[in-house]
DNA sequence: AATTGTGACGTCAGTTGCTGTCATCACCAT
DNA sequence: ATGGTGATGACAGCAACTGACGTCACAATT
């Protein structure tokens, strides 16, 4: 007789997505999602840090993915090449669960708290890009603009892909953008 | 006989920014900043939406001036120049309340939660960039990855004039970055 | 001058996010 | 068996926020 389930927090993670879906994030108690998730709110707490983290809790391996990019870049790449293929690579994964993708990005543009959250963990990514960049030999500002540059390029081809149905594949979407970011900042 | 002190909402601004200071962010409570001001907790969430609001009060008035600054460039300037110009004018009223932004920004920067709140005023900066570069004719997606890139650099310029004293006034710092930036992004 | 708003604030009660603390009990190693 | 461990439940409590309602100086109206 096992005494609880397994993957309470798999399970946890399921029940917010349902319920923020269903009835909104502000509308949803983390009691109702323990609950759900046949749980206590206190083990909710004990496994993420607060009612918004359940949604980020893949942003961190999204994270290493691109700063490993960053650092397998070979040595010829320049520092605009190399977070250029990270953010390739991070498109690549997004393209897999696309469908996940968008319904998360839907519940998070519904709520402005979330919207925080995301900001936030972008600006972790910025820092961790900027940190990548300085290893391989990048100085400062040229790695924390370069590494702002790239979020900011993921962003706006985030964007799009999530915008309409039927577009472009998100790898692609986020090499046009690049491009367009250099004409727009080349061609003054 | 007057019922009540005037500029209740100064005072509130005034004793957060001071308890905010003294003991941290989450160590002070709404109730302390209402005492300390002689008002009531109630009273302060009718003049501030939450307990971060209350340091971000001015942000708006900032951004009208980068969006004026925008709509004011002339013709001739290209989307780059008119956001170089915007964050420049930035620059130079930042740099007239230079004390009082090196304080706030410590504030801001010791905790999570006024990062968080930070960076979606940000955010809200950059889609009003977008818009106002949009009223001038900029397409999409160029529109929103100027915008985006206008805020790296002031992000970044702000940053380094923060950190160490005895540098550079920031307008100067805002357009030596973005000169860095296009080193970046063009000498690929 | 009397009346009637009105706006800014106080008071109070309630919900919810979040935390500290302690007990419980299947499981595992010894 | 014995004892340790880790995940969970149970419970109490604080602080952020909200809604409802009362109060009273001041201004506008008549």
């Amino acid at each position: 007789m096992v005494r609880w389930q397994p993957d309470s927090r798999g399970r946890l993670e399921e029940a917010a997505l349902a319920l923020y879906a269903e009835r909104g994030f502000e509308n949803t108690t983390v009691a109702e999602i323990a609950a759900r998730a046949g749980l206590t709110e206190r083990t909710f707490f004990r496994h993420f840090a607060d009612k918004r983290e359940v949604l980020f809790w893949g942003s961190g391996s999204l994270q290493e993915l691109l700063v490993a990019a960053v650092a397998s870049a070979p040595d010829s790449a320049s520092p605009l090449e190399a977070v250029a293929a990270a953010i390739e690579a991070a498109g690549v994964l997004l393209q897999e669960r696309r469908d996940f993708s968008r319904q998360r990005q839907a519940i998070i543009a519904a709520s402005p708290e979330l919207r925080e959250r995301e900001l936030i963990k972008l600006a972790s990514l910025s820092t961790a890009l900027a940190d990548a960049l300085r290893r391989r030999g990048v100085e400062e500002p040229a790695a924390s603009l370069t590494a702002e540059v790239a979020v900011a390029v993921f962003k706006v081809a985030f964007a799009r892909w999530v915008e309409k149905t039927n577009k472009k594949a998100l790898p692609r979407v986020m090499r046009d953008s690049l491009d367009e970011l250099k004409a727009v900042t080349g061609g003054a």
